[in-house]
RNA sequence: GGGCGGUUAGCUCAGCUGGUCAGAGCGCCUCCCUUACAAGGAGGAGGUCAUAGGUUCGAGUCCUAUACCGCCCACCA
């Protein structure tokens, strides 16, 4: 609408542990397993399931009336992205900046594949920290002499180092035990050996930094392979890391007599036999956090595996500079803190999956040297040694390897010549929710200044999260996502109302509860506009159409058209503002306001009395009309598409530019038509008009039944008589009995409005009782009194002096007023008596 | 253990750079099927803006604590 070109390229990842995921589900239900149907049949499955789900998101854009370019639609299995995807890996593979090792990862035993650190969900679990202690070999006993579980395996030790374990089936992969260096309790132990129960394994006693003297016994097991902590520490002494488990969590050949068993068979086993043993000491009750499958939920097992790694901290530091520098701005602003302390920490990223579906990692293994190589060609033979004997990686890239390049894979890159690379490369904006912050975002900024030299956008905009009744994320990976299929909203209530419901439900990085109370104010925002619509198009002929202008300043205008034009200018100026600001909640509420109480309240309600006088002439009032109508329409638009561009169609030619709403120019502010004295004007024939239905609806005037009324004004007394027709029509005045005058004698059987300066009288006769207009007026003289203490008060004080001169200016004003009001109800008091 | 966010009318939530900001929708009460709209119109009632301090002429709006609720990071066995 601003007529810049813009791109809003439309696609999808292809989501690999989750897709993989659900597939094995569906495989499950037949009783199958992916290892039965092969890799090459499992793919099959992935791409026939993707198929099926690409369609169903893709009805869901549309029908959420997202108008991106369905022409350029991507897929990251796609040929193109493919070559992306190998081209980014090559280079970085060639800066050394991709490498392989054998490295503690975060493993699951389910989905049988490493995951990276962001996929691990923390989870509290009750459980037990149970208290074990190993013999310790010296002068009286240097090993056992009896079976383990014989009861006797201990048999003859006299000394123990005691220590505590969340995870005792780790004890089998046990290569030290380690103690603070200054804890007096075991210090002379430091150096000395122990014996691993079970496997028999001799073990050092070491002093290592990290472990806390404050926790437990002081002394700790070491697992380098099943453990972070442990790791560091076996890295730091040397220790060996002995994975002692498969990969799906059974105890493997290491685990001696558990091998075999399921990793919490095992435990449950050794706790038992540590028993026998004579070397549990005690169970607590403990508390504590387990690292958990994102995608299954299965508890995640620290192991040692080989996999491919992304060496993170050059990209991070780009990606960083980035931000400080302004080049990407991350909205809201407290974000960009989060945003770098993770950047600040980041470890190196684990890319390479034990999964089938995605993009397999372009390295070949050579079988004759051992050494291996990458390149956008498949080798033939190894360049290292020759040999012919070449296998391919098993193992597929992470997901958001290839959606990290998104931002320019999508437009042909490496083609760096590509047309849609040079016209759109770097982006606008990247709008997301919160949490996919590092786990894309981060990615892509890394990979895209690394691979194409700049910032993939300027503008990161982060919203909040759809949260159900529960509080829990709504997100296409929940069980029960059914339940929140979008296009049952939109069945229920219309694609607009969600629409503007999530829009103006919203704040920038906060979350929102879908209230379906919203989503019903939604639509019926929006039938009110069709209605008001209805309005204006039954009462615009042809005649009234015919070179149609916009309203100007210079037109012959009165006070209801000067005042919405104002109001709308003004509008469209916030608008702006808001919408720079990406306050777009902020908005969507302030365009709904207008529309409904200033337009449709007033201005249509207004306009009624020219229109349905037969005497006037209608060009102008329906130019108004139509022309407040038609701007609201544009301005509202981005939030509901549809309602606004069907009314939009329907208007007439001659008022309004373009051939469809979509690509009318967005409104443009007039600061000739902001008009404060009309506003003002306005203001006082509001009040008064309420203040006369307020007082109809106390004494129960028959609604529609015309009233006389007396108006005292000394300052507003002409710019009242112009709007008589609309005060009559808006209040039910009786024309024949309305007089206004700069002051007069106030009946003395009368209901009072008090306006500032302004008063009126509603000599109601019969119908008002004077008590109980005593009273209402003493309560509102009161209130006055109350405030004008206020007022005084405040002037009379450091206010005067220290407050800007235009703030105290406007409180003498209010004082004055307020002395008038004051004044007229004590008269009016006096009158009753 | 750090860090962040929330706490505003009965309910769900807005309130940007401190000065008509005490608001909206729903719900509630009273009227009204008036020729755009009952998915509506008119008029009401309803909140010491979590608590305690502080800064300021002036604070939902800034600062410091506290209390709940939620989230994010973190190697406490």
């Amino acid at each position: 609408m601003r007529g810049e070109e813009t791109l809003y390229l439309p696609g999808m990842d292809h989501a690999g542990i989750a897709t993989q995921n659900v597939v094995e589900r569906e495989l499950a239900k037949e009783g199958l397993t992916r290892h039965e149907l092969g890799r090459e049949r499992f793919v099959e499955r992935a791409w026939e399931w993707t198929k099926i789900y690409h369609d169903r998101i893709a009805d869901q854009t549309r029908r959420l009336g997202v108008s991106c370019d369905w022409t350029r639609e991507r897929f990251t299995l796609d040929e193109d992205l493919s070559n992306a995807v190998r081209t980014a890996f090559v280079r970085l593979y060639r800066k050394g900046l991709i490498y392989q090792g054998s490295y503690l990862v975060n493993w699951c035993p389910r989905c049988e594949s490493a995951i990276s650190d962001l996929e691990v969900i923390p989870v509290e679990r009750e459980g037990r920290l149970w208290v074990i202690r190993y013999p310790v070999v010296n002068g009286d006993w240097d090993g056992p002499r009896y079976e383990w579980t014989s009861g006797r395996w201990a048999e003859g030790a006299t000394e123990f180092i005691e220590m505590a374990t969340t995870r005792p089936e780790t004890i089998l992969g046990d290569t030290a035990v380690a103690t603070s260096p200054e804890d007096p309790r075991w210090r002379d132990l430091v150096g000395e050996t122990a014996v691993l129960p079970a496997i028999g394994r001799r073990i050092p006693i070491i002093a290592d930094e990290a472990v806390d003297p404050g926790f437990g016994t002081g002394a700790v097991k070491i697992t380098p392979a099943h453990d972070p902590t442990d790791n560091e520490i076996g890295i730091r002494h040397d220790l060996p890391a002995i994975d002692v488990m498969t990969d799906t969590a059974e105890m493997n050949e290491q685990a001696g007599p558990y091998a075999g068993q399921d990793r919490y068979e095992c435990r449950r086993n050794i706790v038992e036999d540590f028993e026998k043993e004579g070397l549990l000491v005690r169970v607590e009750a403990y508390t504590h956090s387990v690292g958990t499958c994102e995608r299954c939920h299965t508890d995640i097992e620290p192991r040692v595996s080989t996999q491919w790694f992304v060496r993170t901290k050059p990209l991070a530091e780009a990606a960083m500079n980035a931000v400080r520098e302004g080049e990407t701005v991350i909205v809201p602003k407290r974000e960009e803190e989060r945003f770098f302390h993770w950047m600040e920490n980041i470890r190196d990223w684990c890319i390479s999956r034990q999964l089938w579906w995605g993009h397999r990692i372009p390295v070949w293994h050579c079988g004759g040297c051992g050494e291996h190589t990458s390149g956008m060609t498949d080798p033939t033979e190894c360049p290292h040694c020759g040999s012919e004997e070449l296998h391919q990686e098993e193992d597929v890239l992470d997901t958001w390897f290839s959606s990290g390049l998104w931002p320019f894979s999508t437009l042909g890159w490496p083609d760096t010549d590509a047309p849609d690379y040079r016209r759109f490369y770097p982006t606008d904006m990247r709008e997301t929710a919160y949490d996919i912050l590092f786990f894309w975002v981060a990615r892509e900024m890394m990979l895209g200044i690394e691979m194409t030299g700049q910032s993939p956008y300027s503008t990161v905009y982060l919203h909040g999260l759809v949260r159900n009744e529960n509080g829990e994320k709504i997100s296409k990976s929940m069980e029960d996502i059914d339940e929140y299929d979008p296009l049952d909203i939109i069945d229920a209530y219309g694609t607009d109302a969600l629409r503007y419901t999530l829009m103006t439900s919203s704040t920038p990085g906060l979350d929102m509860n879908l209230d379906p109370r919203r989503l019903e104010g939604a639509r019926n925002f929006a039938n009110k506009i069709w209605q008001a619509a209805r309005f204006v198009l039954m009462n615009t002929s042809l005649e009234d159409v015919a070179g149609f202008e916009a309203p100007s300043a210079s037109m012959d205008l009165r006070l209801a058209d000067r005042w919405i034009l104002s109001r709308l200018n003004r509008l469209i100026e916030n608008v702006d503002r808001l919408f720079e600001s990406h306050q777009y909640g902020e908005a969507g509420r302030q365009i709904n306001d207008f529309v409904w109480s200033e337009y449709c309240d007033w201005t249509i309600e207004a306009s009624k009395v020219r229109l349905y006088d037969e005497e006037v002439e209608n060009r102008v009032p329906v130019a108004v009309l139509l022309h407040v109508l038609e701007t609201s329409l544009r301005l509202l638009h981005p939030f509901m598409p549809f309602v606004t561009e069907a009314i939009w169609q329907a208007l007439p030619g001659e008022t309004k530019e373009g051939d469809a709403l979509i690509v009318a120019p967005w409104p443009e502010a007039d600061g000739t038509l902001l008009d404060d004295e009309a506003e003002e004007s306005m203001a006082l024939l509001m009040d008064l008009i309420r203040g006369i239905r307020n007082r109809r609806a106390e004494y129960r005037v028959t609604p529609g039944k015309r009233i006389p009324a007396m108006i005292a004004s000394p300052d507003a007394g002409d710019v009242l008589a112009k709007q008589q027709d609309v005060l009559c029509a808006l209040a039910k005045l009786d024309p024949e009995r309305l007089a206004i005058e700069e002051s007069m004698e106030p009946p003395s059987q009368a209901a009072t409005i008090v306006v500032g300066r302004t008063t009126c009288y509603l000599p109601l006769a019969e119908m008002v009782d004077l008590e109980e207009e005593r009273e209402r007026l003493s309560e509102e003289l009161r209130d006055v009194e109350g405030r004008i203490a206020h007022s005084k008060e405040l002037l009379a004080g450091p206010f005067a002096e220290r407050a800007p001169e235009h703030v105290v200016q406007r409180e003498r004003d209010k004082l004055e007023d307020l002395k008038t009001e004051r004044v007229e109800l004590e008269r009016r008091l006096e009158t009753l008596g």
